[in-house]
DNA sequence: CTAGGGTTAG
């Protein structure tokens, strides 16, 4: 100890760190432990980079207890887990076998919180109480609070109760265990049984009455506390934010700054989170004005929540100022907001690089991802990239992943996919909440199978939702159940849940797909404040069953402005009915509201080639080229042995190409043969005179059933989903198809299942 | 060295 004490006190930054750590070395101190662990302790408080101080450690040429002690400490502040187990077990192999002297109790704390599961904190409770550690108040407080981290919650409590004697922090962990565990009660008994409570045990109350969304009493506690800590107001704070009553939250926080709590950095971060809900930028700038001028000290969780808030008000270059500025303070927190923001608007070529730029990723960057690409509509991209986290980089996906990869497979419509997502969930034992079983309902709907989805929504009785509800009625309307759609409505009902807008939605489009006229206007006169939706979904009805001018006085008769829905079903019905002039008038609001949708311009030119109107329908082919509207093409995908294969019309991109066109042909021959014409391409012609149905060369579910039909058994179901609309000639066609082969073929488009089987369709409305 | 509050994803 005759070296002179280096200012370790007085070292402010990282780099004061580095020229320390350098003079150290100068002065051949390695080996100076006491100089050591004051440097590491320096270390921790400045939050030293791991691996700096993981190196500095294994430099060292023999480090004493208070080196191991100060390091540990360090570790443990950077929740660094694993190193302190292990430093730990190198600290157990170094000493002499012999009990050490009580000074160093206090490592147990440490080591006990590090440990990763239930049974490695019961091997440290024998290991202690074996060392006789077992007396220590410390020691005893961080066994029982391991237990609690772990769900131990009755091995706790016997911990606890064969104290010798109890401290209030005992009393206060065993009562935020229970709260932490979904057991208020005895939770609250405990805190009733208690001789002393102080600040915390209150506000643990308070807490927990706010998680289990009990606001009132959770308020009534914050109320009754004798004394109220920055900590209490914050808990009371993040309850109403956390249960999404923003209001409450910003009353309360004005309250506070009234009173003259100085708010810290955990009440901004709660308050600025909230308002990140409302979406205001007004608000947002309000706050962020107090912000400054209070010159509030913005840690890396107010920056983090700023970024959040900024990207769900609008203002994503502001969001990205503040990542920017960040630089490497930037925690994968805050990397994950700005993936979320960009994936929210669909930029997910920005996100995709901010996810693959960033150090670190946790199961939330994956999920932000992944669900980016879900929600935007690239479900086969959120599906490789789920395969990606799992397969190549063993993360172990939550509930979360899998109701994005759950609603993706429903997009594809990937029913073999879906079972082994199922699979995925059992084998790690993913819970799911109601919001997972919720997504399962949607997706055997959109996979084609009702039974599934029913199995389901009856699995989940007691807990179900208006969400649970709807995604069945929306299943059972896309497969054209009308009458079960009403049914399950009813039941809501007498199960005390309201419908909502989209059940009306779901209900509407059901009677409408079964023609099922009078119930829906029944259901529609029933809905208290009818949107916009809903008349769409009652022009279509009318619509469809043949009432084209009701249809038209009902829009005429709307208390709003009609959206690009209601003239669509307007159009589509003139289509179905062959009405010209109705079908004039919707195109033409349609050409204006969205100028880009091709569909429009072939719908109006159908119906002008069905009443013979040659020059009108080249007018329409003139009016798409000026207006530079390409035709969508439309493609089809069929999943085989857990692979979705996907094709456009006419493609012959598939490498069993050639074979899917030559059993199509086989089937077009033996048409022919049955009295059937095949004409390719034969859309706009005139077909008068034909007496058969007409069978048209390839479309792209032609092909997705030629591959079917190859590569499957016979017996098979064939699925098959389109990202645009069945059209008439190929319904034709696939009739045909399912009745010379006896398959059930499913084909899905957009909203709605056709149904093949022995050559009948179970929707009539095409042609 | 123990107990209470905070950011992101569906």
């Amino acid at each position: 100890m005759s070296n002179p004490p280096l200012p370790y006190k007085a070292a402010k930054t990282h780099k004061h760190l580095r020229e320390l750590h350098a003079q150290i070395a100068r002065q051949t101190l390695l080996h100076h432990n006491h100089h050591i662990s004051l440097f590491i302790r320096r270390c921790a408080a400045l939050r030293a980079p791991l691996p700096y101080v993981r190196l500095l450690f294994h430099s060292l040429p023999n480090p004493n207890l208070p080196v191991f002690t100060s390091t540990l400490k360090f570790f443990s502040l950077s929740s660094a887990h694993r190193d302190v187990l292990s430093l730990f077990h190198l600290l157990r192999s170094r000493r002499a076998p012999a009990p050490a002297p009580d000074a160093d109790a206090f490592i147990y704390p440490i080591v006990i919180n590090a440990c990763p599961n239930a049974s490695s904190v019961a091997s440290a409770h024998a290991h202690v109480f074996k060392l006789g550690y077992g007396c220590d108040a410390f020691v005893r407080n961080a066994v029982v609070n391991g237990y609690l981290r772990f769900g131990l919650v009755g091995v706790a409590r016997e911990v606890f109760d064969e104290m010798p004697e109890r401290g209030v922090a005992d009393w206060n962990a065993m009562i935020s265990g229970y709260w932490r565990w979904g057991r208020g009660r005895e939770a609250c008994e405990l805190f009733d049984e208690m001789p002393v409570r102080n600040v915390v045990s209150w506000t643990a109350m308070v807490t927990g009455y706010a998680r289990s969304g009990d606001l009132e009493r959770a308020r009534g506690f914050f109320e009754g506390m004798p004394e109220r800590s920055v900590v209490s107001w914050n808990a009371m704070l993040s309850g109403y934010a956390q249960s999404g009553l923003v209001d409450e939250a910003i009353e309360l926080f004005l309250e506070m700054v009234d009173v003259g709590v100085e708010a810290d950095e955990t009440t901004w971060v709660t308050v600025i989170s909230s308002l990140a809900e409302r979406g205001d930028p007004r608000l947002a700038k309000s706050l962020v004005d107090s912000l400054d001028s209070r010159r509030v000290n913005c840690n890396c969780f107010v920056k983090t929540a700023l970024i959040d808030m900024y990207a769900k008000c609008g203002e994503l270059t502001t969001a990205r100022r503040i990542f920017d500025e960040m630089g490497t303070h930037a925690n994968v927190v805050s990397w994950n907001a700005m993936i979320s923001a960009y994936a929210r608007v669909g930029d997910l070529a920005l996100a995709r690089s901010l996810f693959d730029k960033m150090p670190r990723k946790n199961v939330v960057s994956w999920n932000s991802m992944i669900a980016g690409y879900a929600q935007n509509g690239h479900s086969f991209l959120a599906i490789e990239l789920f395969k990606e986290m799992t397969l190549t980089n063993n993360f172990k996906p939550d509930e979360v992943t899998m109701v994005s990869v759950i609603s993706a497979c429903g997009h594809l419509g990937a029913y073999e996919l879906g079972r082994w997502v199922m699979d995925v969930i059992a084998k790690n034992r993913i819970n799911l909440s109601i919001s997972g079983y919720n997504a399962l309902i949607s997706m055997y709907s959109r996979c084609g199978s009702m039974e599934d989805a029913e199995r389901i929504f009856h699995e989940i009785t007691g807990v179900r939702d208006v969400i649970s509800y709807n995604s069945l009625i929306t299943g059972f309307a896309a497969h054209g159940y009308g009458t079960r759609a009403i049914e399950l409505m009813s039941k809501m009902k007498e199960e005390g849940l309201e419908p909502d807008r989209v059940t009306f939605i779901g209900v509407l489009a059901a009677c409408s797909h079964a023609g099922l006229l009078e119930e829906g206007q029944h259901v529609f006169r029933s809905i208290k404040s009818p949107t916009v939706d809903h008349y769409a979904c009652m022009v279509d009805l009318l619509g469809r069953v043949g009432k084209l001018e009701e249809a038209k006085r009902l829009i005429d008769g709307m208390p709003m402005k009609a959206h690009a829905g209601v003239y669509g079903a307007l159009l589509n019905a003139s289509h179905i009915h062959k009405q010209l002039e109705l079908g004039e008038f919707a195109a033409y609001k349609l050409f204006d509201l969205e100028p880009e949708n091709s569909g429009n311009y072939v719908l109006l030119s159908n119906i002008y080639a069905f009443a013979k109107r040659w020059k009108e329908v080249d007018r329409i082919r003139e009016m798409m080229g000026t207006r530079g509207v390409k035709k969508t093409t439309g493609c089809s995908w069929v999943e085989f042995d857990g692979k979705v294969h996907r094709f456009i019309a006419g493609d012959q991109l598939h490498e069993r190409s050639k074979e899917i066109y030559h059993v199509l042909e086989e089937l077009e021959k033996r048409m022919r043969a049955l009295g059937y014409i095949a004409i390719k391409d034969c859309v706009l012609r005139d077909v008068e005179d034909e007496e058969k149905e007409v069978i048209v060369g390839t479309h792209s579910e032609k092909l997705a059933i030629g591959f079917a039909l190859l590569m499957s058994e016979e017996g098979a179901v064939i699925r098959v989903v389109k990202n645009l609309r069945v059209c008439g000639d190929c319904h034709v066609a696939i009739k045909m198809i399912s009745k010379l082969t006896r398959r059930e073929i499913l084909v899905r488009d957009n909203n709605r299942f056709h149904h093949f089987k022995d050559g009948e369709c179970s929707c009539q409305d095409y042609w």
